[in-house]
DNA sequence: GTGTCATACGTTTTT
DNA sequence: CGTATGACAC
């Protein structure tokens, strides 16, 4: 392996200068290089690398099989990260690559960080050395940074975020001489990321995408965006993957040169690439026949949970056909979860079609280990009280003798709005809680104010910087002086700041707005003139103050001020991190997140989506209802593949916990204000019986069980009725039970038995037995009759319109036709 | 330019 | 029902 890196160009500073200096083959040993440390701790053990040691059969076949396309198929909780991290230690150790010639490509910057660290241990030492591990946006930033003029853009570009490219829509939208409200920027926002994650430039676009928005304008309005952003030289999100995509296409010269420095390709949670990423990598990864295609991507198809974002499952069914001799690992070795949670969620899975079939096993088998447990509760208000309970519960160790840490326990829900019953809750209570993935730091109004000052001293042209701050703090430059700024720089051609300087020149702003103007752009010029001079931090202080931006807060009355200033401080601070403004603007364009205090222990609160990746020893699963989980409008917008998806997403939540998970149904749910009667999700029914139990104890079906006064729902305060009315659902649910299965809504289920292993049945295999619950219609013939009279303690009186097993359509009197289940019904 | 009223809307989210 | 955004008046 002597010389075959001679020919390879480079474009990192550093392997280069170790080209002139040093033979083309990383260093054997004694170098600083990562290669040379991996290689170190290879020769310590030539027989069987440190590093490999500990790897199950699969993970190592993963590892080691460096050369040729792989795709590795690793369910949840199966090391996965364990094995992208060890491959690359292996490449390295084995001198396959310089660190500087793999690409390994994540979904999200905590992602990358994550496998940097990992990459870290295990070769030893910090991994400088590996440029072109991120995401998918921070390589592409890289590489249009270098090949800019090829895409119209200066190499010192502008990454717009959603904020700035929604403003500049509208003013496009309003150029049109079109009603801004009846075509809203946002929406078209969202068609253009659609649109740029499929890969289409407005030449591409379908024509009834183009005629659906702005009266047919929807592809002139695309275009002009695009026009926009090059004047600006700016991009969006969704360029920094197309531009590059058009430059390999075009130029096969320089796709050329990436092939030759890219030997190994790594992706990691491949189901979830959308079309624009999958075009890519297929450029980036796919050579001319014979020669390697050394790419390995690493997905789950049954965590795909981003389809309505673009993502397209699709890549990884097809990766065979896309790479001929790919090897297919599958792992299934679950680390993480019990035997329960694993056949849990592994049953729930099984009734998607179209996998590509893992089943999940673990050798860890406890008698101890808890069943998933369903637990049913009034109302969403019930529902919060209970899970705050358990938490106290776990974390005074009663359940079993001992104390669980709040860190260890998340409540999981599909949609935000849930969060807020729980957060009322958990106040008053005084428990701990942190809402994971809510508005992000970045995002706040002082830090995008802050960060326009910057971009606009490291980025004259930067037309929507300007544009935020011109006036803020007031300095009378209201919207009248800026439209004519605006409209005289676009005559022109040039920049709003160096318009500024021209049109302070002339008489076409009152004194008043010239000479504020004036001072603005003195200001500026003098930033820009400090900007190599002075220490990035100190000139960002500068700004601040000088600017009169921090004053503005100082003079602030109002409650946030204080809060602001503090943010703003923070935003100093993490600046040290950088050598340089520009270093960190870029930062910040890419990852708009900032790190959660670890310190504190606390429950966390989050969305299903933000869950993937994690995992906690007792998870919460609340809102399993029809309507909200699955979701409505993925029911009606997505149909059945929006149905899976949404099975998907429980099976994510089911296959976060370790060893306790919690699901909850609730009766009733306010949904835009109204109370609504709510069905329990279907994948209640779609649970194995052999691995759930269904709670009754604790909250005694949603206050219905009336045993005790814990169980006490505001139910039973309101109405006198509460004890007799409390019997027919409940109490007949309790009567059909059968010893295994448990049977929670008064339907019996008869299945005693589970008789089909979770995940055995194959794809077609929709007979499922052994389910918690049997489907919707019951075998019990209902107690109702239709036109019954019957009463219901939200909905008040009503008839019965038609009966499906145990659910009643009803109309009530007052609140209309409900579907609501008879044990929440009483004949009157 | 700031404050107040009216109206619309109401999954999931990274970069 | 609650929030967020926009229009309009002061």
């Amino acid at each position: 392996m002597s010389n075959v890196f001679d020919d390879i160009p480079f474009f990192d500073e550093e392997p280069e200068q170790r080209r002139a200096s040093e033979p083309a083959a990383p260093p054997a040993a004694g170098g600083l290089g990562i290669a040379a440390r991996a290689m170190a701790a290879r020769d310590q053990n030539r027989a069987a690398p440190d590093y490999l040691s500990g790897l199950n059969p699969e993970q190592r076949e993963a590892v080691e099989t460096v050369d040729g396309p792989v795709l590795v198929l690793a369910g949840a909780g199966t090391g996965k990260t364990r094995v992208l991290t060890t491959r690359i230690a292996h490449i390295l150790a084995t001198g396959r690559a310089f660190p500087s010639q793999i690409l390994a490509v994540t979904f999200t910057n905590k992602a990358a960080r994550e496998m940097k660290e990992r990459i870290g241990v295990l070769v030893g030492g910090a991994v400088e050395g590996m440029p072109w591990l991120g995401t998918f946006h921070s390589i592409g930033v890289k590489l249009l940074r270098r090949h800019a003029e090829l895409a119209g853009l200066r190499s010192d570009f502008t990454i717009l975020d959603t904020d700035d490219v929604i403003r500049l829509i509208k003013q496009l939208i309003q150029a049109e001489g079109l009603d801004d409200k009846r075509w809203p920027a946002r929406q078209f926002a969202g068609m253009i990321d659609n649109w740029k994650n499929k890969g289409l430039t407005p030449k591409d676009i379908p024509e009834g995408d183009a005629r659906a928005f702005a009266n047919g304008k929807g592809r002139e309005l695309y275009r002009a965006y695009q026009d926009r952003l090059k004047t600006l030289n700016a991009c969006d999100f969704g360029d920094l993957l197309l531009h590059p995509i058009a430059i390999f296409r075009d130029h096969p010269d320089i796709l050329k040169e990436y092939h030759a420095k890219f030997r190994y390709i790594l992706v990691d949670e491949y189901q979830d690439t959308n079309t624009a990423q999958y075009m890519w990598l297929r450029l980036l990864a796919q050579r001319p026949k014979g020669v390697p295609q050394n790419v390995c991507c690493v997905g789950d198809d049954d965590q795909s949970i981003y389809g309505w974002r673009g993502a397209e499952v699709d890549n990884i069914l097809r990766f065979e056909k896309d790479f001929l001799g790919a090897r297919v690992i599958k792992l299934e070795r679950n680390y993480r979860s019990t035997e329960h949670i694993l056949g849990a969620a592994g049953h729930l899975i099984a009734h998607n079609e179209g996998r590509l079939g893992k089943t999940l096993f673990t050798d860890r088998s406890d008698p101890d280990d808890e069943k998933v447990q369903v637990h049913a509760a009034w109302d969403s208000e019930e529902e919060a009280r209970a899970v705050g309970e358990e938490i106290e519960r776990l974390q005074r160790g009663d359940a079993d003798g001992k104390k669980h840490a709040l860190n260890d326990m998340a409540i999981l829900v599909r949609a935000s709005f849930q969060m807020r019953e729980f957060e009322d809750r958990f106040v008053t209570l005084g428990l701990n809680y942190r809402v994971v993935g809510g508005p992000r730091f970045y995002e706040r109004l002082e830090i995008r104010d802050a960060m326009a000052y910057f971009r606009l001293v490291c980025q004259p042209a930067d037309d929507l910087a300007f544009e935020r701050i011109v006036n803020t703090p007031k300095r009378g430059l209201g919207d009248t002086t800026v439209r004519t700024l605006h409209d005289y720089a676009r005559a022109r051609d040039v920049p709003m700041l160096a318009a500024a300087s021209e049109i302070i020149e002339t008489d076409e702003l009152k004194p008043k707005a010239r000479k504020a103007l004036f001072d603005v752009i003195q200001s500026f010029r003098n930033w820009q003139e400090r900007l190599e001079k002075t220490p990035h931090i100190e000139l960002a202080e500068q700004i601040l103050e000088e600017s009169g931006y921090t004053d503005m807060w100082k003079n602030d009355k109002s409650a946030e001020a204080p809060g602001r200033l503090e943010n703003l401080k923070e935003l100093i601070r993490s600046m040290e991190a950088f050598e340089s403004m520009r270093g960190f603007l870029e930062h910040v364009s890419l990852v708009m997140d900032a790190e959660q205090n670890e310190d504190l222990d606390a429950v966390s609160i989050m969305t299903l989506h933000s869950a993937k990746g994690l995992e906690f020893d007792t998870v919460f699963l609340p809102g399993w209802e029809e309507g909200l989980f699955p979701h409505q409008r993925a029911l009606d917008e997505g149909g059945r593949s929006g149905l899976e998806e949404e099975r998907r997403l429980a099976y994510v939540g089911i296959t976060r916990a370790k060893r306790r998970c919690h699901i909850w149904f609730v009766s009733n749910r306010r949904i835009h204000g109204l109370w609504q009667s709510t069905m329990p999700s279907r994948f209640l029914d779609e649970l194995p019986a052999h691995h759930v139990d269904v709670a009754a104890s604790e909250s005694n079906y949603g206050g219905y069980g009336g045993r005790g006064g814990y169980g006490q729902s505001r139910f039973d305060k309101a109405d006198p009725f509460a004890n007799t009315y409390s019997t027919p659902g409940w109490k007949r649910a309790q009567a059909n039970q059968t010893n295994a299965t448990r049977d929670n809504w008064g339907t019996r289920s008869g299945h005693a038995v589970e008789r089909i292993g979770y995940g055995e049945n194959g794809p077609r295999g929709r007979t499922i037995e052994g389910e918690l619950v049997a489907k919707s219609v019951a075998e019990t013939p209902s107690q109702f009759t239709l036109g019954d009279r019957v009463f219901h303690i939200k909905f008040g009186n009503g008839n019965i319109a038609a009966i499906e097993g145990n659910k009643l359509t009803i109309d009530f009197d007052k609140a209309g036709q409900k579907r609501v289940l008879e044990g929440f019904v009483e004949r009157v």
